[in-house]
DNA sequence: GCGATATAGTTGACATGGAAACTATATTCC
DNA sequence: GGAATATAGTTTCCATGTCAACTATATCGC
């Protein structure tokens, strides 16, 4: 039975490459004492209303539990605050507390930064190739950010 | 300060698309009882000598910690084989059982199926494009597999 | 040949995320 | 309006990985 090679999937060099710009970028934030997750939080409340960690869950791909946690952490740094919803008792909403939105635009540097150290070599037909071919992936099968819990 | 949106970052899609990629994978080999990280293990020793932990650390970019407790469960589930090295008191090596080369092959269609589930709708120029930009990337790097220890 | 150091592997403490149980509040339908 | 059910969020338990300490053995430099 044929055992194909593991680099002949595309698959393959995706993930290493991916789980390298992730480390990259994982120690460039760590400077500014937050982790990648955090970064993703943070830039979704940017700009934004303040929003159900509900939501968050589903745009960020988490789970509720890990938003859950996630915003603790957040809230123990004092990048976000939390707010009761007035019309529902269960529901809350997160936002961006001023020391949170001043960091996002150094973090947001630091993310052009790490994308441009790994992909400004390639030509811009090969970045809109694969922005491209990625994009049509995830139209095409509808994929949403991962877990539905 | 301009912040850019997430989008814009080819990392950002490589992290998506490759999240959805081995998510969907370890569904498929979850049914043969063995996770993603099993499987690479298995991989590489298929059709290889016995293999030191440490080596295949270094290999699949991960720490000897947690190769050590890979190992653990791949022996618990009979898969492989552990071996004290004769030359050397503190080496071992690691190798599949017949078990566990009974099942390559199995997991080996798996994952060619899962890449061509998802890379199949690409035109053969995008995916020479995507393997050839990312290899050069990692070759220009010089990515090894990631944690060093 | 032996003390200093390096290396192989294991282990324990910690971090983070998923799954599912749990609490509290809302909504639906009779 | 009240029981059944749905929904928001939290919490607990588990899996899996890192990091750093630890044990045992090898090797190096003198």
């Amino acid at each position: 039975m044929p055992v194909s090679d593991l680099s002949a999937h595309l698959g393959y060099w995706l993930r290493f490459v991916s789980n390298h710009v992730s480390l990259a970028f994982a120690r460039k934030v760590e400077g500014r004492g937050v982790t990648v997750a955090e970064w993703v939080l943070l830039r979704m409340l940017h700009g934004a209303e303040p929003t159900a960690p509900s939501r968050l869950a589903d745009r960020l791909g988490l789970t509720r539990g890990a938003v859950s946690k996630l915003a603790d952490r957040l809230l123990a740094k004092g990048l976000i605050v939390r707010a009761a919803s007035e019309s529902d008792g269960r529901a809350h909403t997160l936002a961006l507390t001023p020391e949170g939105a001043a960091l996002v635009p150094v973090l947001a540097a630091l993310a052009d930064e790490n994308d441009a150290e790994f992909f400004a070599d390639l030509t811009a037909d090969e970045r809109a190739v694969i922005a491209g071919a990625l994009r049509r992936i995830v139209e095409k099968r509808g994929l949403r950010a991962v877990p539905v819990d």
